[in-house]
DNA sequence: CAGAGATCTTCCGTTCACCGGAAGCCCTGG
DNA sequence: CCAGGGCTTCCGGTGAACGGAAGATCTCTG
C-alpha cells in the first residue's frame, strides 16, 4: 500500500525545512535533493515562496530565506515577543559582567537560545541565536526541563543522553537528581557539561501564570573562580524579566508587607 | 472573466501575511477575514501549519506565530545573519552612549529594523524589532535610500511621501538634495522627522563588495543639543562592521603602513 | 433556562490545479 | 568540441484540494 503522498504544504514547509544552521544558501538541486522532492516539483515551489519574498536569490542565483520570512518569525510571542522584555535587563547583565549572557526556551527536548549577548573577550561558546543544544547538557536546559510538563521530563529520562565531555550528565538517575536540585535550590549551575573550560549559571523566567517559560544564564570561563558569585545578579535578572512578564511571585521587593488590600465587589 | 484562483502555496503563505505587529493572537475566524479564505479551508490551513510548528495555540485556543517559524527566519542572511556580526559593535555603541541603537536594512521604500538597543532611559521611539518605517522619514533610511539602485530612489522620489511631523521631508525634491547631501557627506542626520523630541545619527555599512548593505543609527533628544558629538562613535561603529563584513574600504586603519607582509606559496 | 449567535470541527462528492516526465537552454570545465 | 550539471518551460492525466452543509461547543442575553 503506497503511503499517502505529502499534502502541497507539507511540501512547501519541507522546502523552509532544508535550509539550516550549515546551510543558510541553498542551490535549486541542492534544495531538491535534502527535501527528496522532484527538481520540477521544487522548482516551481522555490518560484512561489520567491515571489512571495520568504525566500530571495542571491548574487550567485543561490537560494536565502528572505526578509520576509523573518519578519514573520519576529512575530512569535515566544520568540522575539519574550526577547524584546527581556532586553533591557539581558543588556544590564551584560554591562555588568561582560561575559556570555543568554535567553532560551524549551522546545522539544532542547533549548533555544534566543538571544546572546557576548563581548569580544568573553569565553567563546558554540551556541548562536537561533541554535539549539540538548537541555540536559545546558545550564538553561536543566533549568526549563526541571519546570517542565511531567511527559516531557520522562521523555528525557527514558532517552539516551549525549555526551560532550566528561562532565555532561551521563544517566536518567543522575539527571532525576539534577533537575530536583535545581527545583529546590531555584538555579541551577552547569559545569563543564558542553565544554570543559565553561560554567553556566542560569535562572528561571515566569511568565504572568507563573510557569516557567525561559530561562537565562551568564556563561564564564572555569578558571574564573567563583561562579557562585554571579548569582544575585542572575536571579535578580531573572527576577526582573519575570516582574516585566507580569508573575504575581516576582511582584515588587519582598517586604514588610502584612495587610493587602482588596476591592470589595459591590 | 473568472481570475485564476491562488494557488494553495499562495494560500499557505496568506496565513502567515494574517499575523501583523498589531495582531500576533488571532483565533480561526479572524485569520479566515483577514485572508478571506472560507472558514473550511482557513481551518485545514492552519491545522497543517500548526501540526508543522509554524503556528502554535495558547491557552485560549488562539493561533500565534510558533517557535519553528521563528527559528527559520532566524536564518535569514539579511535578518540575523548581519545582525550577528553586528552585536558586539552595537553594544559598545550602546555601552558609550546609553541612547536607543538601531540597525536597519532597506527593503521596498522602507527601512526594516534588525536590532534596537535601548535602556530605559533613552528616549521613547516607536520602532521595533521586526518594524518597518518609510525610508524617506528616518535616518537610516535616508542612508540606505542614498545608496540603493538608481529605479528604487526614483520610485520613492515619484511617489506622494507621507508626513510625520512639520520637519518631515516634504517633497522629492527636497528629498533629492537631502539624498545627495547623504552621499557626499557619508552620513546623515535626521532632525525630528519622525518625533519632533527625537534627532538621528545613521551611517552606512557596506558588505565584501562595498555595497551599501545596512545602515546604523543612535537617536538621541533633541534637546540633548549637539548631535554632532556622536558622529565619530556612530561612524567608527559603523566601520568596525563593515570591516567584519569584509569591506575592502574599511581595511584596517589608515596609517603608517606601507609594507605588508605576506606569506609566499610554497 | 431557553434560544440566538458566534466559533470551531467533521464529513464527503466534484472538479480543476497540481504533478512531474520529457525536452531544451545555459553554463563551466576538460 | 562535447560532456555534465544545473535551471527553466511545457503540457496532459489524475487524485488531492476545495468548500457547502451539518453538527458540536461555548457565550451571551432576555
Amino acid at each position: 500500500m503506497p503511503s499517502p503522498p505529502p499534502s502541497v504544504s507539507a511540501r512547501l514547509l519541507s522546502v523552509l525545512e532544508a535550509f539550516s544552521p550549515g546551510g543558510t544558501r541553498l542551490t535549486l538541486s541542492e534544495i531538491a535533493r535534502r527535501t527528496g522532492l522532484p527538481l520540477t516539483t521544487a522548482h516551481r515551489l522555490v518560484g512561489e515562496l520567491t515571489a512571495w519574498g520568504g525566500l530571495e536569490r542571491d548574487g550567485a542565483g543561490r537560494y536565502q530565506i528572505g526578509l520576509r520570512l523573518w519578519e514573520i518569525g519576529a512575530l512569535a510571542p515566544r520568540g522575539l515577543g519574550l526577547r524584546e522584555t527581556a532586553m533591557p535587563f539581558l543588556e544590564d547583565l551584560y554591562e555588568a559582567t561582560h561575559q556570555n549572557v543568554q535567553l532560551a526556551v524549551l522546545d522539544g527536548h532542547d533549548a533555544v537560545f534566543l538571544e546572546r549577548l557576548s563581548g569580544r573577550e568573553a569565553v567563546h561558546v558554540f551556541t548562536r541565536v537561533g541554535g539549539r543544544l540538548p537541555a540536559h547538557a545546558t545550564g538553561v536546559g536543566l533549568v526549563l526541563l526541571a519546570h517542565a510538563p511531567h511527559e516531557t521530563q520522562e521523555a528525557v529520562l527514558s532517552l539516551p543522553l549525549k555526551r560532550f565531555t566528561n562532565r555532561t550528565i551521563p544517566s536518567g538517575a543522575e539527571l532525576r537528581r539534577a533537575l530536583a536540585e535545581v527545583r529546590r535550590q531555584g538555579f541551577a549551575i552547569s559545569d563543564g557539561q558542553i565544554e570543559l573550560i565553561a560554567v553556566s549559571v542560569a535562572a528561571p523566567v515566569h511568565d504572568h501564570d507563573d510557569a516557567v517559560v525561559a530561562a537565562i544564564s551568564v556563561v564564564v570561563p572555569s578558571e574564573n573562580g567563583d561562579a557562585y558569585a554571579l548569582l544575585p545578579a542572575v536571579r535578580a535578572a531573572a527576577r526582573g524579566i519575570s516582574r516585566a512578564l507580569g508573575s504575581p511571585s516576582a511582584r515588587r521587593l519582598p517586604g514588610p508587607v502584612h495587610r493587602e488590600t482588596f476591592s470589595a465587589p459591590g
